[in-house]
DNA sequence: CCGGATCCGAATCGATACTG
DNA sequence: CAGTATCGATTCGGATCCGG
């Protein structure tokens, strides 16, 4: 048996011991917004030793979730293989469930881009959208600025900054509709701890341009409602 | 910032935070089933270190996850909050995906109760059970025994063996339709990749009571389709 | 027996340095 | 850019022990 095998013949088992070790399912989670280079996953999770994350691509590749693909013209990126991708439910549940138990940052904490990417997706409320007007959000939280574009049911978010080789889909052109300048406190919005209005009020959320009533949109647009909570004792 | 924290305001990583370090993914999965002892999760769980389940349990108490409960004459229980029991879809997600990957057993790997019940959720299709009569079965896979009783969309899984202090809900009376006694062979069988006449005609699967013909609809109800792979290269 | 706590060697992780 | 190498700090695993 192998020495870190837990010893059981259960889909939850395989499934952890191929993406439960520490780091996996956030290399994971940054492979599902695109296919990233050594140095971008690195830039990504700040905190991840080096030799971990090689570690763990090495690991995720025999597990065959994800594949090495060599650059045209030079370098290589990690991808996702199509078993792999299948994680997209999983992690963005995780990211929902996650997000009710999330309090202040902690000192030190960091947005990244393609983890801004991911909240997103993770709180876009397709049926919701699908009964709004289309809207094209530019998100700024720390140094991460997204673009954002809800069209019908479909979300579609690109990085703006911190400037990335791009490996496929190409920026909306033109306008967004409204600009929205946030710190963590979005996450308050999302929550539908305050409402629009509040937030800005506030200064949680600052719309520097375009309609301040666009905020309305985006928070009934991106929400995770807080489960019902019984008391711990 | 927390020694282990990974540095990240995002849902993802406060949930890997809270149900990532090893082990904790078990435990959940054990107590979707039912409330649990130390002792019942301890014998679950074969491979757990005891001062592994108790810094586990402990820290899944402080995440909001778990609750321990004084029992009435003696002993106490842990068990889910409504939080932690928001993982289930999670879990038998990650069971579905894991699934995929399973091989054959490695020597010395075990199937427990709580493993298998938690596999027949993971596989049971509500979508076709509601179309087929009802069935109740009784399953045993090495020491295990569980009677599987599935009514219109509704699966109830029960344990027979190895005994358990029953901490909630009563065993179906009567006969089951049929018992089907099955080695790790029955992952093919769930998996698609032989039919039930196969599976018999190899001995995977033993229809010792009740109709042959019963696997079929077994079958059909229990079933996890392989998703598509690519190749790894 | 239940529900752990303690101790210690082995394996893993984190931080930094270094290399083709 | 894409990793290896190294080494101290943690965590894990296995066994034992303990109070009720």
């Amino acid at each position: 048996m192998a020495a870190r095998s837990y010893g059981q013949y259960c889909g939850v088992t395989t499934a952890v011991e191929l993406i439960g070790e520490r780091w996996a399912m956030l290399i994971v989670r940054d492979l599902l917004v695109g296919p990233r280079r050594y140095t971008d996953l690195k830039q990504g999770l700040p905190r991840i030793p080096t030799n971990i994350l090689s570690a763990r691509l090495k690991e995720l590749q025999e597990g065959g979730v994800v594949r090495r693909v060599p650059l045209k013209h030079c370098g290589l990126v990690y991808e996702l293989t199509s078993y792999g991708r299948e994680l997209e439910p999983i992690v963005l549940a995780l990211g929902r469930w996650g997000f009710a138990q999330m309090g202040e940052p902690e000192e030190g904490d960091v947005v990244t881009g393609d983890s801004l990417t991911m909240a997103l997706r993770t709180a876009f409320r397709p049926d919701v959208a699908v009964g709004l007007e289309p809207a094209d959000y530019e998100v700024h939280v720390g140094d991460v600025a997204l673009r954002a574009v809800v069209v019908g049911d479909t979300l579609t978010v690109h990085r703006i900054a911190p400037a990335m080789a791009p490996v496929g889909g190409r920026m909306p052109d033109g306008e967004p509709d409204a600009v929205l300048v946030a710190g963590p406190g979005i996450r308050e919005v999302i929550a539908g701890d305050v409402t629009p209005g509040e937030a800005i009020d506030r200064d949680l959320v600052a719309v520097v341009r375009g309609e301040p009533a666009l905020l309305e949109r985006f928070a009934a647009t991106f929400h995770i409602d807080a489960p019902h909570r019984d008391a711990v004792a």
